[in-house]
RNA sequence: GGCUAGGUGGCAGAGUGGUUAUGCAGCGGCCUGCAAAGCCGUGGACGCCGGUUCGAUUCCGACCCUAGCCUCCA
């Protein structure tokens, strides 16, 4: 079975073949590096993480996330902080890269900066000028939409509909309202760079098309971001990109994630209910972050709450569950295998929660049987699934001691169990019972089993 | 107004033209000193109205509702 994948051009669901066999590139739109990443920009980065890990199975992947280190929010941040820009920036992408890393996301095989690549544009924007389908007026080159047949093709919009429906008011500059800028001049105090146009700084949109034509040639595998990139981001990249290669397609597969919401409405500055990673892994395992993120198809939207958070918890909680006092050599953990229906669920669009439904399978299984051997085995399996993932990193003891604050130290409530044990041995149950409720006071949960008693804290 | 996605059991959330999603919560049982965890069993669903069909939650059409985009935004 080939992979599939849902293509936003195509408006469906394909099968997926590499341009060269054996080889993948992607290419996803990382951050504006102005602030903290909330949330919402966190689930791209976790869904195509995975998508990137799945495809490494079978393909050499080359993923690129780029940084844009170039942007009026940035040039804003810095006159409002009166930081220079460079501090601005180099702390956001260290932050960004923190808070990635602790929700299990592998670093692309090339984080590209805008400001790396300025070159690169110039000379894109040059070849689009020379070929007609860009023009300079007042310092600013602009792409000439009208000279570009299939504009509106990725976002299904035709162009007479925007004009007439246009809401912005048009540069006297501009051709037709639906331009957009390739490059703009600065002024002496923002950054700006020397050009054939004098100095200037790029427009949003050639970014991402120069430096995915620089790391991954001038047409990529996939392409994926925000559903709300498609436009205008990604409909320009398209246009920019495929006009300045001879109409060569841009990407021949475009990935999309649905939006998330907080509490039902939408994130926004002004209802003041932005979520920083930053903020949440405070007091949030990432891995639980991680696992609310794919808890749905990353084509749906994803509504956070406290909720859903407490879901992906209860979740980890059966993984980890299954998998506690169990040891796994390294020789069965080197041996196991990621169940294939799990890796076909992720093969078929990544449909997440069909893999977690095949994950929570193998737990079931494990926690059904009691030989030795097979228990080994089925609990290798649920780590190689862990790692394809990006779930179960931690030690399941370790999972259960940190699962919510709690103000007993774990000493004093392995001194508190074996307390109860004695008094348990002694069959003085009513003593034991009270030490039972001194620790569920504290949070603290125990479970009387075969091999002793464990406990976690239940939050 | 236009475009694009959706509307599934108490909640979250897959999927399918007729047969168990899964997790949490509920109920019954086993296990346990009692619990918990776990296991077994169980109830409960496909927005509304038509159409196609032997049969539709699944396909088609209309309608209602929700979200995103159309302006910086993952």
């Amino acid at each position: 079975m080939t992979i599939q994948l849902h293509d936003t051009l195509q408006g469906r669901k394909v099968p997926f073949v590499p341009l060269k066999e054996g080889e993948v590139t992607m290419y996803l739109c990382g951050p504006t590096v102005y602030n903290f990443a909330h949330i919402g920009n966190a689930r791209p980065a976790v869904v195509f993480d995975l998508l990137a890990r799945v495809l490494r199975r079978r393909y050499r992947l080359t993923f690129a996330r780029n940084i844009t280190d170039v942007d009026d929010k940035i040039n804003a941040a810095s006159i409002e902080t009166g930081k220079p820009i460079d501090e601005i920036t180099a702390r956001y992408i260290r932050a960004y890269n923190e808070d990635m890393a602790a929700l299990g996301v592998q670093p692309p095989d090339i984080e590209p900066r805008a400001t790396k690549h300025i070159d690169v544009m110039i000379v894109m924007i040059e070849k689009l000028i020379k070929e007609g389908f860009a023009y300079e007026a007042e310092g600013h080159v602009l792409f000439d939409v009208g000279a570009y047949d299939r504009y509106g093709e990725l976002s299904k919009r035709d162009l007479r509909e925007m004009i007439a429906g246009s809401r912005v008011e048009v540069a006297p500059y501009k051709k037709a309202a639906q331009d957009f800028v390739l490059w703009k001049p600065s002024t002496p105090e923002l950054p700006g760079w020397p050009s054939p146009w004098g100095r200037g700084r790029p427009g949003w949109h050639i970014e991402c098309s120069a430096m995915a034509e620089k790391h991954l040639g001038e047409t990529i595998d996939i392409h994926a971001g925000g559903q709300d990139l498609v436009f205008p981001h990604h409909e320009n990249e398209c246009a920019q990109s495929s006009c300045a290669h001879g109409g060569a397609p841009f990407a021949r597969y475009w990935l999309h994630n649905g939006f998330l919401s907080i509490d039902q409405t939408k994130m926004s500055k002004s209802l003041g209910n932005v979520l920083l990673v930053h903020d949440l892994i405070k007091t949030i395992p990432g891995e639980v972050i991680r696992l609310a993120l794919l808890s749905a198809h990353y084509r749906q939207p994803l509504d956070w709450s406290a909720e859903t958070i407490q879901s992906a918890r209860r979740m980890l909680d059966r993984l980890y569950g299954a998998l506690r006092s169990i040891e796994v050599s390294p020789e069965a953990r080197a041996a196991a295998e990621v169940p294939e229906e799990l890796i076909a669920a992720l093969e078929d669009d990544l449909n997440t929660p069909k893999a977690m439904a095949e994950f929570f399978a193998i737990a079931r299984a494990l926690n059904k049987t009691n030989k030795p051997k097979e228990m080994e085995a089925l609990a290798a399996k649920m780590y190689a699934a862990g790692d394809l993932l990006g779930l179960l990193g931690s030690d399941p003891d370790a999972w259960f001691a940190g699962g919510a604050e709690g103000d007993m130290p774990s000493a004093e409530i392995e001194a508190l169990i074996e307390k109860r044990n004695a008094a348990r041995a002694a069959r003085d149950f009513q003593a034991a019972d009270a030490i039972r409720d001194q620790l569920a006071a504290a949070g603290v949960a125990i479970e009387d089993g075969p091999s002793g008693t464990s406990w976690r804290r239940s939050g």
